[in-house]
DNA sequence: GTCTATATCGGGATAGAC
DNA sequence: GTCTATCCCGATATAGAC
């Protein structure tokens, strides 16, 4: 087992080595793409042998799974923060996009590499798998905290299921933005302004009468879909 | 210019050649998976040298990219033939998708793996890239003409943007079903089932007035995201 | 135009010595 | 923990047979 699963108990100077090369690699990745950024190159301008850097990484996207795990991290009391300030459910859950959009961006031209193995369950890296779960409840947790604060009120059966679709719908406004070549991509964010005022509308409504099958059937939905998610 | 662009002027012999490579590459990447099949392997298996394989395909992408093509090419009778056969909306888009997990069905193990640069713009093999507008037009178009023989009565601003939606629907369906390893899929098959009587019901609603405002931000939604892709 | 054979390169990944 | 050496494979290049 390589120190990389056991970040307790390293000592100063190899905690200071991973760094480092973790550090060069997300540099390059930025300056030149995942692809084209070697390893090679990576740990000849950290000061390692490639050797070394495959001691501390066990492949190229265990840096990006490294990379993952840091910005969860670093991102978690911004997310508080934004969480605390903004008032109203749509000004939450655009404040814990925001936190997310703005710690990407630099990072856009390659998050597309990184999110690449979405539709592949074998690979780590897939935001769906089983080594990104840890990531991944904890962003369902604030939209959860966000769906709490603004005492959204909708049937309870419904409410179960909200943090969950609101992390789908957040999986797929990034994939949006990674296509997003609009300055500053603002495209994405008049999609997601209109998309939150559009999800609000629907929750005022979601308690009518008339709407009551749909509600049914699309709890029904998230049922079988987690099904699949807990046997995976 | 080699001649795979070319493929009204090549030779029976070239035809079948390309196409062995071809049969081989996928039955590799089958039994091994994508990133185990070599190309060293596929040319020896089909009896031609290394060169001889790039000749024919640029790169082992270009592999799964004629595989999409002819994929489509084949399954486009299929499809016509079951819209033709299916009554009423939900069945005729279950006829649509059920003719395509039948055909991907023994591919169902790689397609994970074709499908893995679905997040990356600059990849030829996204879904959503130019490359694939071909393959994605042909497919909306089935959509459309299950609308249209369904006669499904939505407000004509809806009715606009229906195969587009149903195009992404299928995307989600597909990446559903690349994730399911319930006993033949058969979650993927509820889903769909539930979600096309989610859809139907939707349908039904879609003009009451109570549901306006939801319609016609759904609508501006999908605006934005259009113009998205008009240039992309 | 179709095909073989072979050499070469770049880069991810690994083995084993220290 | 760190290194050097090596392997494997995708991709390219070249020279030539038919």
């Amino acid at each position: 087992m390589t120190s990389q699963n056991n970040p307790g108990r390293v000592t100063e100077k190899a905690a200071e080595t991973r760094s480092r090369i973790l550090n060069v690699a997300l540099d390059l990745f930025r300056r030149k793409g995942f692809e084209q950024a070697t390893l090679r190159e990576i740990a000849a301008e950290a000061g390692v042998s490639l050797g070394n850097a495959y001691y501390y990484f066990d492949s190229k996207e265990a840096l990006v799974m490294a990379f993952y795990s840091r910005a969860s991290d670093e991102m978690a009391p911004l997310i508080e923060n934004a969480l605390a300030e903004a008032k109203g459910f749509e000004k939450r859950v655009t404040a814990i996009l925001s936190v997310k959009f703005e710690y990407f961006g630099p990072n856009r031209a390659f998050l597309g590499a990184l999110l690449r193995h979405g539709a592949d369950p074998q690979n780590p890296l897939s935001p769906f798998g089983e080594e990104t779960r840890h990531i991944r409840e904890r962003d369902m947790e604030y939209f959860a905290k966000a769906l709490e604060l603004s005492r959204i009120d909708v049937p309870k059966d419904l409410a179960r299921c909200l943090p969950k679709l609101l992390w789908l719908y957040q999986m797929g406004l990034i994939l949006f933005w990674i296509y997003d070549h609009s300055d500053g991509q603002q495209r994405t964010a008049q999609l997601r302004d209109k998309s939150l005022g559009l999800m609000a509308t629907a929750l005022k409504l979601a308690g009518f009468p008339l709407l009551r099958p749909l509600r049914k059937k699309l709890i029904e939905l998230v049922r079988i879909a987690e099904g699949e998610q807990a046997d995976a």
